[in-house]
DNA sequence: CTGGAGCGGATTGTCGACAATCTGGTTTTT
DNA sequence: AAAAACCAGATTGTCGACAATCCGCTCCAG
């Protein structure tokens, strides 16, 4: 079950309506930076980009500004998110208080054989994020991902929905974005590795805490990001 | 007093794009009960009935379904939403944590002028509650709700956004359909009190557990009200 | 030279019609 | 008689065209 991984991005189920379709490709092109943020979003020219008429595209930017990844003005027209530091220190607010949360109720609910699988993705992180050498943590998605996987072993089925189906790619997109900081990588993962701990001895409280501290280690790692980038203005992801 | 309830739904704004107002006025039936919970909605007849052509209306529904209160299966079409008793209880749960968080916030961020403004609210709910002798705590909307003026209080933008624009709703729609418990009001009013003394002394950690508890307390009210129905079918109040 | 009004092009909003798909009942087959 | 195939009706998905609105440019006045 570990097999299926792109099925999120293209090889589509032929059953599968135009708007989802391209609602998909869409929501990758923007999560990976193909379109920047804050570039202006022209109906016609996507219309032809992906060989559609307007009304499929048009229900996909609405299904693209219900998860945050476009804000659209009436009778202006949509434009990609570009989040403000304040914007995206309260997403990580929101997110430290529900992912908290779900770490909580995964760590009580959770079956032997899902902490067992989750260990296993650790592991799997670990091997990778030596063989890459610290450039960025390999940020996997959906299964691989190990936010994601608590969320679904939360059992709180509302929860997963708005934390992986809506706000999930938003949030991706910004770790793509600062995942290149030198030694975040190393520390993140063995902030995990103490989270799964907690789960798995069924210590909910603890379980809890450490999520809320690592969410916070991610926000205040932003936070220095930006203040470097206010003094020394040559930011966007530096290859030397 | 209760005709200005609807101002919502028809007048101003003509400027307005037609989508914007047909997702208002179909939001305000939902919420209101005047569509059922579950109840299929056709697109040939809601066009007709609101004079407009499928293309604003299909707009206003995946509007709708972003807030959550239309379920859409491809093909098939949509329907009101209808919680079950695990999804109604999952949603309490988030704002236990979302609004524990925002109170917080609120005791350490709202101007005094504001926690003036909440105690007149609180006030005026008052007057309310006694003048309609305990059949429901008047639910008012928007500036008027308790709850949603101090998630405008927390500062957090983001969180306003998604409790205050985009589940806001779905809760008033589950609020009023369960605010006919006796003795709740009265309590509700009272812990209401509590909280705002906690967030008029600028203590956050208090003010945090005394909504918790404030909603876990109608989470509690609302698992009674199912084990009532389940044991006396003649649920629903009033008609079918 | 500067500022504002007016105009042209382009984009978004809206519409009606056609095609693809699903639902439910009917007919046919075993 | 029961189950599967089929057909009819309606509904959703998609399309191209028209109308309303906005953005940027030019032109004119001061």
């Amino acid at each position: 079950m570990l097999d299926a991984l792109d099925v999120t991005s293209n090889e589509q189920h032929d059953s599968e309506t135009l708007a989802e379709h391209v609602f998909r490709r869409i929501q990758a092109a923007i999560v990976q930076g193909e379109i920047p943020p804050g570039s202006k979003i022209s109906e016609p020219e996507l219309a032809r980009t992906y060989g559609i008429s307007r009304g499929p595209l048009r229900e996909a930017i609405h299904r693209l500004e219900g998860q945050k990844l476009l804000v659209r003005v009436p009778h202006v027209g949509a434009r990609v998110v570009s989040l403000s530091h304040a914007e995206l220190i309260e997403l990580y607010e929101i997110r430290e208080s529900l992912e908290g949360m779900a770490c909580r109720l995964a760590a009580e609910r959770m079956s032997q054989a899902e902490i067992d699988e989750l260990r296993r993705v650790l592991e799997l992180h670990e091997q990778d994020a030596a063989f890459k050498a610290g450039v960025g943590y390999y940020q996997q998605e959906g299964d691989f991902d190990f936010h994601y996987r608590i969320i679904q072993g939360s059992g709180n089925q509302t929860l997963a929905k708005m934390l992986c189906g809506e706000l999930y790619q938003l949030v991706r997109m910004y770790r793509l974005q600062f995942s290149a900081t030198p030694n975040r990588p190393h520390q993140a993962f063995a902030e995990h590795h103490r989270i799964l701990d907690a789960i798995a001895e069924r210590d909910g409280e603890l379980a809890e805490l450490l999520m809320r501290r690592h969410i916070g280690a991610s926000k205040r790692n932003i936070e220095r990001h930006y203040q470097e980038a206010l003094a020394n203005p040559s930011k966007t992801r530096g290859e030397s």
